[in-house]
DNA sequence: GGCTGTGAAATGGTTCACAGCG
DNA sequence: CGCTGTGAACCATTTCACAGCC
């Protein structure tokens, strides 16, 4: 109810951002590096570019403080620092990827995986044809010497792209050599102690998302299956993450 | 934009299911399929193979009707016959996943990417080295032919999977081809259509948001590195029970 | 007694709309 | 005048807590 003066934000430090907030900033660097030949750019500009609502984007970066300029808008160089800065562009956090296989090549290779601060510090897998390749620049250990290499490696966040049947393993590894953040592909349940952040992304997810409302659409008799060349409706816009 | 007297209630079938218990409903499955010796399984039960709390999966399955039993619980042959029902299972839809790189490959191979009523209709890529080439038991066609071959397919959902510079035009080939749910793995944005489903996966997206949080917990002054039994403060921890 | 199903409260997030500044 | 920054309204989702049924 009562609003009271935000101590954070009055102690020259910022803390709270939301959550939501937080999984939105990357893609404004991403819009912003688009707009980077540009001095300046309104909310409304770079909304566009980042498929969100331009009141969404403005509110956002309320969080960060204010560097905008009104009746101008953002700095695009002032802004890309910032938002690096408060997503902690600045501290090099190294990535150790547990499973070589096609899903950890596709990440190791993905675009933007491993920039803003993040590098690839060690790969592993169990596969003995693969331990001891190399791929970017990086040879493959086997997973039983996972705790030393990632002490040695400074290893802070472990990405799990192994089969579902090792991947408990691994977490547990992982926790065992002090990394207390990690990102999981493994669709099944993965429990790790108190004080340890797993984020589960399930690729399965979204396309089973897509195909429920799909098979809605059928049932209610939707249009059978042709496109509509554009609707007159303005609602196209790009793309956000919501399509409906 | 606009509010619409809810249609489902009041013609008796299913009412709206809400977007966030969707996206649960397929890991019920899940659980389902791991508890699948077990005759019936209490909320709490299920919940704790799924990850979520009890409250949620009750009121979750509540959207579906009414398949539990007081007093008991659920009967796991059952709700797994009707989860599969409302995701649409029976549906049997052809997905087309254009781009086999790493990504693309994981894809296809991926642990329940395409059970439940989905299967891989077409593959595609642009590389003439790919072309031509078999994999899970589809040849590989040049994304030239989308559209025939889409049609020909019966193809109704479309994933991306190319470098972002091809996305785009992929895209608007599927649109062309009469594909109205896409789902793409390229991180800049892209437009469709009105009527056109589309969703994004940014395989960065959840690093970067876990990069973020390891980073403040440096900055915070956290324990330096190492797996302590720790704190009573209900922190962050995604998790089920303890060790399986 | 135990557990589901669900109103009601709490929380979190988005959008509106406008005051206020450059 | 244009555009930011933000209270306030709105909406979605989660959680609580308990009535009702087996």
């Amino acid at each position: 109810m009562n609003q009271q003066v935000d101590p954070d934000r009055a102690a020259g430090r910022l803390r709270a951002i939301p959550e939501a907030t937080v999984a939105r900033l990357a893609a404004y660097l991403r819009a912003l590096a688009v707009l980077s030949s540009t001095e300046t750019a309104s909310s409304e500009e770079l909304a566009a570019a980042a498929g969100v609502n331009s009141a969404t984007l403005r509110k956002d970066l309320s969080y960060l403080g204010s560097y905008g300029v009104r009746g101008v808008g953002y700095d695009v160089e002032v802004l890309t620092e910032e938002i690096g800065r408060v997503l902690g562009a600045h501290r090099k956090q190294r990535v150790a990827l547990v499973g070589v296989g096609n899903l950890g090549a596709a990440l190791a290779g993905y675009t933007g995986f491993m920039s803003r601060g993040l590098t690839v510090g060690a790969l592993f897998d169990v596969d003995p044809e693969r331990v001891g390749s190399e791929i970017a620049g990086l040879t493959i250990e086997h997973v039983d010497d996972l705790a030393p290499v990632c002490r040695r490696e400074g290893i802070s966040i472990g990405v799990i792209a192994t089969p579902e049947s090792g991947a408990q393993l691994v977490a547990d590894a992982l926790v065992a050599a002090g990394v207390r953040s990690i990102l999981t592909f493994s669709p099944g349940v993965i429990s790790v102690p108190a004080g340890v952040d797993l984020r589960r992304v399930d690729l399965a997810l979204e396309l089973q998302i897509l195909a429920f409302h799909q098979s809605r659409r059928e049932e209610t008799g939707a249009v059978p299956a042709d496109p509509a060349p554009t609707a007159p409706t303005g609602d196209i816009v790009v793309a956000g993450l919501d399509g409906s």
